[in-house]
DNA sequence: GTCTATATTATGATAGAC
DNA sequence: GTCTATCATAATATAGAC
């Protein structure tokens, strides 16, 4: 591995994180490809050089975080025998979602906005990603209502959405939550506090 | 009332209706003043005519769903007689708010996408209407604490944003939900289920 | 009250020098 | 692999005619 190579590849991830942060503060219209690349400390030009177009720079961001999601949830599995009771497992489940969340607020951020407007984008997202994000979420619900520990006769999008709403929302909303009640979601006390309030709401 | 201020109205309302749509979608950054022209169906000189600047028909847009939020969600009182136990009012109370968001996704759209960045908007926003969205909310929680129906050592902000986000984020995901799990939270039967589910979550 | 015309800036994209 | 220069378009905003 050659320094040309070490090079652009530092320059690629410099862009991705910028552009991270710009498409998850002000969605993909808002955001601008110079401000992304004065974000990253890199000439503008490169970004259409490295990743063609805003569109496919978009999606080179989303498909890292989808893969960095799934090794970085460590989802247990229910059968590990570590988990005495589905509700224990339940819990464990909830705490760990929402630990990600917390670590990884441009992410939820990013993919909300891009719940709120139908077109190309989400229909890429879905169609590439589904299995990454949809089928656990869907296996995660259907667990809890064959176990009795949320309602069985309530939607299985409903819960799904109850669920990652609950979850992601005061993490995603960090500047609102500072602002308006003086709570600083990324600390660390603050963290390990909401993630017990909500492993009691949601797995009563 | 003559004709002149009639049409003067008619003319703001339209704005107004088609700045909400673009706004919520999209976000402030991403949306543009033409496309709202478009949308209302004027000339896009108007809206600097009507409203200043983008700024400050952004506030006029958010002035007026908080305006319309509280005659809407026609909250009940705890000392209502109808309502027999603290469990009841807690349901039917999470079941109005969440059926208001049914009506008006676009205002959640609006306040989740504001609650992201912090800046002058979201300074604005809080300072000018915080009695109406802050205070409502933080008495409610601290109800439903009095009478152990939520944890009670859990801090008021983290509940805040957990039944915020579970009643919101359905509703405001509408396009997602549709595209990835075939389900139209727009349909009347959809909503009534999903309200079902989250007063049994949330209150158990 | 409404519209045309225009100033100014920002944006996504590209060609070509080094 | 990187940067300068440039294009075409779209944005906010404004001036001034009707």
């Amino acid at each position: 591995m050659n320094a040309r190579v070490r090079q652009r590849e530092a320059t690629q991830a410099s862009i991705l994180k910028a552009a991270l942060q710009e498409f998850s503060s002000k969605g993909f219209d808002g955001a601008s490809t110079r401000e992304i690349a004065a974000g990253a400390g890199v000439h503008h030009a490169l970004i259409k050089y490295h990743f063609k177009s805003k569109e496919l720079l978009w999606r080179a961001v989303v498909a890292e975080l989808f893969d960095q999601e799934m090794e970085a949830l460590e989802l247990p599995s229910p059968d590990d025998a570590a988990f005495a009771d589905p509700r224990t497992y339940g819990r464990e489940t909830i705490r760990r979602r929402a630990r990600y969340w917390a670590r990884n607020p441009e992410h939820a951020r990013l993919m909300v906005q891009e719940a709120f407007r139908d077109g190309d984008r989400l229909a890429w997202m879905i169609e590439e990603h589904r299995a990454r994000f949809g089928d656990a979420d869907e296996a995660f619900v259907r667990f809890l209502q064959t176990h009795g520990l949320v309602p069985v006769n309530a939607p299985l999008a409903s819960l799904v959405y109850i669920i990652l709403g609950a979850t992601q929302f005061f993490f995603a909303a960090g500047p609102q939550a500072k602002r308006m009640w003086g709570v600083d979601p990324a600390d660390r006390e603050v963290i390990d506090r909401h993630v017990e309030s909500l492993a009691q709401m949601l797995i009563p």
